[in-house]
RNA sequence: GGGCUGGUAGCUCAGCUUGGAAGAGCACCCGCUUGGCGUGCGGGGGGUCACGGGUUCAAAUCCCGUCCAGUCCA
């Protein structure tokens, strides 16, 4: 596709405002400018930083006030404000997190499916990206894990069309110039922007070196790695609160406009003195040299500041740092604000990783103060404009300071394998620092900085990283861990009909008439696709259906349905008879017993999510359910093991919830109005696709969009009873439990079981663990015994056995029944004896054992066993060998006689 | 989701490469030392070597599987 045809960028607009198109003698990239001079793009690397030489705006904002002003300037121009979203993506499953503003509208709105809230709209919308988060510190502010977008959108279909290119671009330009920019400063480079799966021409306006808006023409959306055209057109600007809020106080880096209050005070904990504008000036001009190679930033910026490498160690890569653990604090506050749990896999990961990197920030600045200080501090200075960050501030900084804990362990252990590997090497080789990241997880530099401790120069090989790279991407095992993608067999043939009307939901009569659409038989089964139906299909974790099918002249046994994305019903069935003629009227019946159980559990689990998230915390999220039958699973993020107390009350408070008889409501409501009425949280068994949500509704316990079938009352579920919670992965905690029968007929045999033990033990029920403490202690009192006894009966066996005296020794030659294990014989028999030979099992189990000390080696009479037939061997203190004929006690004397005179 | 580690006494770990009588330090108990605490010396208790299979005359050790934990990367 050519994605850059460059008549998508050329706009009566500039024309009339009198920008031509060049091209850019650096990068090659066409741009857009009003100064016929210009030879390049205007972008860094290919043009210097110089937004803060000179005042670009007529006032300085805060990015407060920055935000306040981008908002009311496209309020004034026929927008309407919205309010951001999480930063962590809740409404949609094919992303951790809000990386633009336009997220907050796919796939739903970009594709028409639901209107937009308004349109046009403009919002200011955290997002965190972790794509650049290396170059954060190092570029000035310029790159941030976490910043504003302030998106002002248009969506355009052919019969509701709002604005295209032209007035994007004049908007644009003209906000800028309503901050007192001159057009002549500003370039627009022609780009192609792709993101969420939707792409689109675009243009970057760059001011000073520096981006600052995006503008993309979104119109087209990808479809199976391609990209095709859609009907929608959609206007998504991006303009970067951050920058310019930087630009507009003309600060040399963005974090002293970002974070006036803050920037001094972390500087303080760092012991280090705020550098002089004219350096941090230097730095921020040096920055374009950290936009390429990583390795060789350092070096580059230090030749451009005119500093050895040592200064720039010194004056400069502090205060990179500072800013670096200033962003890196605010994202973590961010991201666990909005219920992320750090753990070792998914989205848990990336809230660890920044947890760390902030971390190791703060130990090579030797600032003391835990982490969560920073983090607090982090919320103080957001929760004005961010209210939700203090509403979870105790659960932030507690998990902050679990973090802390988790790592300093995890270090301490690393270091301590270090610590004895180096004490036998005395250096390190490239595997051992290998094996401590990878496996323990500790830094480079913290190896570096333990090994200078011990006065041992560490040598880091150059291609450290890439190494460890190659280590991770080798090996790949096969294609094991594929989900099987729950597929409808046939789905080909079955999506070609007409969809089936559910019955399922309308009503709980399990008997039901439908006429039959089609009749298949394939290889793999036979199906029946009905007008209606009243067999649930495998869908949201509740099993399909089961029960029988019949007309006149045949039955069929449903073993399972399943639907369509198309919503077509097929009921996999076993037909006994003739077949059912297309067209002929059925009546079907579902199992109920079945179904009851499935919907008692189904209930059940919205209850137990809901009372989890009422004792543990609003953070708890369902990652996973499975109904069963017998056994429910409910699969929750949580950071701390459930302890039995809190189990307890969960058990309880579903099970109150139960005997109160709640309704339970079924509301068929607007996408968006479920969202404003309720939040994400109705999201938690995923994200069901749709313009109008089914949302399942217990009283004021709890709110779920789910497409399930549900009991009409909490009182039809029974007795709710969890068997067991276990860790599935770090910070998921599996639930189980059983309702309904199932969980009576579970009691039921936990109670015949303890009556069962209970009469072993002739006691009675209530009597039964007294009993059993007795009884354990008279078993050990048994045990001991039997040892004694045992001890005795081989002192008996050895004292009777034949004794000869010999050069090495007085030499014992016992016989043995089976009762006693001829290795622990022949060792008791050493107090008495230099050797003793044992001789068990027939005479085909032999051992012998030289008493300790004694410096006997038995060694020289293994190969003369062997050579009589023996298979074994053993140490110069105890041998054993088995005889696959037997041997006799005067064959062991008289080879202890010749063996030993030699 | 994938890779790499690890699981041995209450705790921290050694032993595993190359199979042959389960160890060290700390903690605990007892005795001696001391007016008492501490200290020092001597003695002692404490183990399903995570679990389940396999190989072997013999498995903590080798092989396979499971569970649990840590860590790196998507």
């Amino acid at each position: 596709m050519d994605s850059l045809d460059p008549s998508e960028f050329e706009l009566r607009v500039l024309k009339d405002r009198g920008f031509v198109r060049k091209r850019c003698k650096v990068c090659g990239t066409y741009f857009w400018t009003k100064d016929l001079s210009r030879e390049t793009c205007g972008e860094a690397p290919c043009d210097p930083y110089t937004f803060m030489d000179t005042k670009k705006f007529n006032s300085s904002y805060t990015v407060s006030s920055m935000r306040e002003y981008f908002l009311k300037f496209f309020e004034k121009r026929g927008h309407t404000r919205i309010a951001p979203r999480p930063v962590v993506a809740r409404w949609r499953d094919d992303l951790y997190l809000t990386s633009a503003s336009i997220v907050l509208f796919q796939p739903y709105v970009t594709t028409g499916m639901i209107p937009p809230p308004a349109n046009p709209l403009v919002v200011s919308q955290p997002c965190i990206r972790f794509v650049d988060i290396d170059r954060v510190g190092l570029t000035a502010g310029r790159h941030l894990t976490m910043f504003e977008m302030g998106g002002a959108h248009a969506f355009n279909s052919e019969d509701n069309w709002k604005y295209w290119k032209d007035e994007t671009v004049a908007y644009g330009l003209d906000f800028l110039e309503s901050l007192g920019v001159k057009e002549e400063e500003i370039t627009l480079k022609e780009d192609f922007w792709e993101g969420g799966g939707n792409a689109g021409p675009a243009f970057e306006v760059i001011l000073g070196g520096l981006e600052l808006e995006t503008l993309v023409f979104m119109k087209f959306v990808e479809k199976n790695g391609k990209y095709e055209e859609m009907p929608m057109k959609i206007v998504d600007t991006g303009y970067g609160i951050e920058r310019f809020a930087w630009v507009s106080q003309g600060t040399p880096t963005a974090f002293e406009a970002i974070f006036p209050d803050l920037l001094p005070k972390f500087m303080k904990f760092a012991g280090i003195e705020m550098p002089s504008r004219q350096l941090l000036s230097d730095m921020a001009k040096a920055s374009i040299y950290a936009l390429g190679d990583q390795t060789q930033a350092d070096k580059l910026m230090a030749k451009a500041m005119g500093m050895s490498d040592s200064e720039f160690q010194k004056k400069v890569k502090p205060f990179q740092q500072i800013g670096a653990l200033l962003d890196h604090t605010k994202t973590i506050a961010f991201l666990l604000s909005d219920g992320v749990i750090p753990s070792n896999a998914g989205e848990g990961y990336l809230a660890r990783l920044i947890l760390r990197r902030a971390l190791r920030l703060k130990w090579l600045l030797d600032i003391k103060v835990p982490l969560k200080d920073l983090v607090a501090l982090q919320i103080q200075r957001w929760k004005d404009d961010f209210p939700s960050l203090a509403d979870n501030e105790q659960r932030i900084l507690e998990l902050v300071g679990i973090e802390e804990a988790k790592y300093n362990e995890a270090l301490q252990k690393g270091l301590g394998v270090l610590q004895r590997r180096i004490g036998d090497l005395g250096k390190v080789d490239n595997d051992l620092l290998m094996k401590l990241y990878d496996s323990y997880g500790v830094p480079i530099e913290v190896i570096i900085k333990a090994l200078s401790d011990k006065g041992i120069k560490a040598d880091i090989p150059a291609d450290f990283y890439s190494n460890l790279a190659s280590l991770h991407s080798s090996a790949p095992k096969g294609q094991l861990g594929q989900k099987s993608a729950k597929v409808v067999p046939h789905e080909e043939v079955f999506s070609a009909l007409t969809p089936t009307r559910p019955l399922y939901y309308e009503t709980r009569s399990q008997a039901f008439q439908g006429n039959v659409l089609s009749y298949y038989r394939f290889q793999d089964g036979e199906f029946i696709v009905l007008d209606k139906t009243g067999f649930y299909p495998e869908g949201g974790g509740q099993p399909s259906d089961t029960g029988v099918l019949s007309w006149s002249g045949g039955t069929a046994k449903v073993i399972k349905a399943y639907k369509t994305p198309t919503g077509t019903i097929v009921h996999q069935v076993i037909v006994e008879g003739k077949p059912p003629e297309v067209g002929s009227s059925v009546s079907g019946q579902v199992d109920w017993e079945r179904r009851k159980q499935l919907m008692r559990g189904h209930t059940a689990t919205h209850l137990v999510l809901a009372a989890a998230r009422t004792v543990l915390g609003s953070h708890v999220w369902q990652m996973g359910a499975q109904k069963g039958v017998d056994i429910n699973r409910l699969d929750l993020l949580h950071y701390k093991p459930v302890s039995g107390e809190e189990l307890r009350r969960i058990e309880g408070l579903a099970n109150a919830w139960v005997m109160d008889n709640i309704k339970v409501e079924v509301l068929d409501l607007e996408r968006d109005l479920a969202e404003a009425a309720f939040g994400y949280r109705i999201y938690q068994g995923g994200v069901v696709p749709g313009k109008r949500l089914r949302v399942v509704r217990i009283g004021e316990v709890d709110v779920e969009a789910c497409g399930g079938t549900h009991v009409d009352r909490t009182g039809e579920i029974g007795q709710i009873k969890l068997t067991s919670v276990s860790r599935i992965q770090e910070s998921i905690f599996r639930f189980e439990f059983r309702v309904g029968s199932s969980s009576i007929e579970y009691v039921e045999g936990l109670e015949a079981n303890l009556t069962e033990a209970a009469s072993y033990l002739s006691t009675s029920k209530e009597g039964f663990l007294q009993k059993l403490s007795s009884t354990l202690s008279e078993l050990n009192t048994c045990a001991d015994n039997l040892d004694e006894i045992k001890k005795s009966l081989a002192q008996k066996y050895i004292d009777s056995a034949v004794s000869l005296e010999t050069s090495l020794g007085k030499v014992r030659v016992v016989a043995l029944n089976d009762e006693l294990e001829p290795r622990n014989v022949a060792i008791q028999g050493t107090s008495t004896s230099d050797v003793v030979a044992v001789i068990a099992k027939n005479g085909k189990k032999l051992a012998i054992a030289s008493r300790r000390g004694s410096g006997i080696d038995l060694h020289q009479f293994a190969a003369k066993l062997q050579e009589a037939g023996g298979k074994g061997g053993g140490s110069g203190e105890l041998l054993e060998f088995v005889f696959s004929s037997p041997i006799n006690d005067g064959f062991l004397s008289d080879f202890f006689k010749n063996a030993i005179v030699f």
